[in-house]
DNA sequence: CATGAATGAGAATTCATTCAT
DNA sequence: GATGAATGAATTCTCATTCAT
């Protein structure tokens, strides 16, 4: 599988400096409200301005005091933002490359299905690209983000090895075809968020393509 | 020509709602020193951290205030920010692109010379990217930074058009084509922004040979 | 007797703004477990950091409603850590002073117990005097704590001009030798408190050879 | 020299982890003006009710952004409290007991000063005992204060200890007497300040007399 | 031209307390 | 009796910007 969410694995988990898992129903539901509240207002206005505040007045909550009683402080909400999307990216993706019997079926449907998510979920991959875009600083959460980031690109560079060791793919480095189909991708989610009028799916059955050629064996 | 400054062209002035055009030497001395030391607390900080404050030391002025005096604003500051990178990567990747007779050569000059630029000024690209990573949101800067985004693919996408169109390319899209490369070069230099110890030169030869295989004729 | 508690002795109460009497034991054990955790943070942290919060962790207990539903306030929980301080140092001085026949041994027990307390107990003493410290300000409970304090030293001075009238002591003012003594051990009570390594018991028979010296006839 | 300033001495350094020094007249006088309101409302209405809103309105300023504007912390700003009452009571202290000849006399021209000092400016040991009162804790200016608070202690204990020495006292250990100074001092300061209406100077004689008493050779 | 002081809005976060269940 | 969720005021602090000098 080329892409598989890393920190949606670690929900259970206790060991990060901060977010406890939620115990009950009711936390549980207004956890996910307010990081839904949250990819929203960063994919709409940019991460800049995805203060508590707004993020409050989104979710219909009075007070941004409610989102520091239900996550330990600003970076434990946007973990969970970016686990949030990585767990339905993860959900939305992986079935439809798994279902791919070869390495080049696997990599056209991991880019069209990256794309189609993104018609289908408009707000996630761009709040997804914000969150990311944060990762330059010493803090602990934002080193962990740039390890999210490079993990992602990781995953699919072994993916694109291992079928070439296997004889499916031409010679190229794989390291840097992932971070290309990556970025080409990227590119995309970040100029339809912007508000420009692009037929996704059209666009990465093209981008498919490109790869498709790119990683071709001779 | 592949990529092109739009807004260092227009130095003395398009009108916007802010600068005033420098007058004195002084002045522009100024606005440069305190534009470079913007460029450096954006790419070393992220643009979360690029205050007046951070931008004023760096820079080596005692006050805020002085930023305040000279730029019109922040957007303003950024633009110019913008502008400047915009006029560095010109002056650095035009030569090389337009020395190349072939179409497949300027496309390969463009990914190189973009990333022996990251190699020469390994600030002013990760600066970019984080400025431009703020074209979200309503207000008019932010929109100016997506259209400068835009401008810088459609300017590609246009090259290759016409390359194709004379023949020299296979079939693509050129527009697809176009945000692929941009995304592939941006998430080379978001990459080398973050740390990641990478010999870009060779990096740039394997994606010039990537987006070699992807727009040859078949 | 050199110190009695005069909170502690009417506990089932004066009628004051807050605390319903306590019906069942439940509710009394609860209440103690309460104030046990207050005098341990406030102790450990300083009265500054004591929040309910802080509070109800130490004590187990899994939210702060927990502290307001069994104490009318913040005022109400602190007048019983005054309180069940006062309870335990009345009931380990009092028969040590009052084993005493001689107004000078009664002196010595007085401080020497009081450190030997600080032994015993690590906590109480030291959360005393951090709630006592809160006594500035016109807040009734504030007004509370400042007057309890008096009664502390006016009950010392008392003791100290009725022995003196007895003709056991020298020619002093008692009241500013009560405020003395008091101010000695409390300094002693701080700065073991902050950390200090200090032989308790020593300090205490220096501190009572000091004050024997100080109240001794001519 | 039984008290002298040790925070005051080092107003021209920049050691420290916060506080740079005041650099113009009008932030040296702002900075004082800060201080001033600090210590009034830290001595009236205790540490807890000093914050940034209430020293504001104290001092007449407009906001409290003015205090961070000047301060570069909380800790900062009840350093420089703490240092400008060390500087005043230096000041006041120092040549009283210095103009005595014998060790008895600046035993006694310490206590007396430092209770008259209490009378001339009333706010200010109130305000420095509150605000060491705060320290107990982790962070590093409480630790500051612990050891400010030692060091006041121990400065009294060496004289104390070279005059024994000498052979002007009698016999007791200097650093249990020091802190018996301290303590009934710093008892009558909190008593004063809790608005008992105390004849300071009557009270100092006769606390000089007590301490003379308990130095004294037998 | 330049500066440092001031400003006021807004940021995240913490707190004691209330309330429905 | 007990709990966890909610509340809203208050806290320290930062920010871009303005203004008098």
């Amino acid at each position: 599988m080329l892409m598989q969410a890393k920190i949606s694995a670690d929900e259970q988990d206790s060991g990060g400096p901060a977010a406890a898992p939620p115990r009950t129903f009711t936390e549980a539901a207004r956890r996910a409200q307010i990081v839904d509240a949250a990819i929203e207002v960063i994919a709409d206005e940019g991460y800049a301005k995805a203060t508590y505040a707004r993020i409050a007045r989104r979710a219909g909550l009075s007070s941004t005091g409610m989102i520091s009683y239900h996550f330990a402080g600003k970076a434990d909400l946007m973990r969970e933002v970016v686990a949030e999307v990585m767990r339905v990216a993860d959900g939305y993706m992986r079935p439809r490359i798994e279902a791919q019997p070869t390495a080049a079926g696997r990599l056209r449907a991991h880019i069209e299905s990256n794309l189609e998510l993104l018609g289908a979920h408009p707000k996630h991959l761009p709040a997804l690209l914000q969150v990311l875009a944060q990762a330059r600083g010493d803090e602990p959460w934002q080193q962990e983000f740039a390890a999210e980031m490079g993990g992602l690109v990781d995953r699919v560079a072994e993916a694109l090895a291992r079928a070439q060791e296997a004889g499916e793919f031409g010679d190229f480095d794989p390291w840097v075809m992932a971070m290309a189909i990556r970025g080409a991708v990227d590119a995309v989610v970040s100029r339809v968020a912007g508000g420009a009028a692009i037929d996704v799916a059209a666009c990465g059955r093209e981008l498919a393509d490109l790869f498709d050629r790119a990683t071709r064996k001779a």
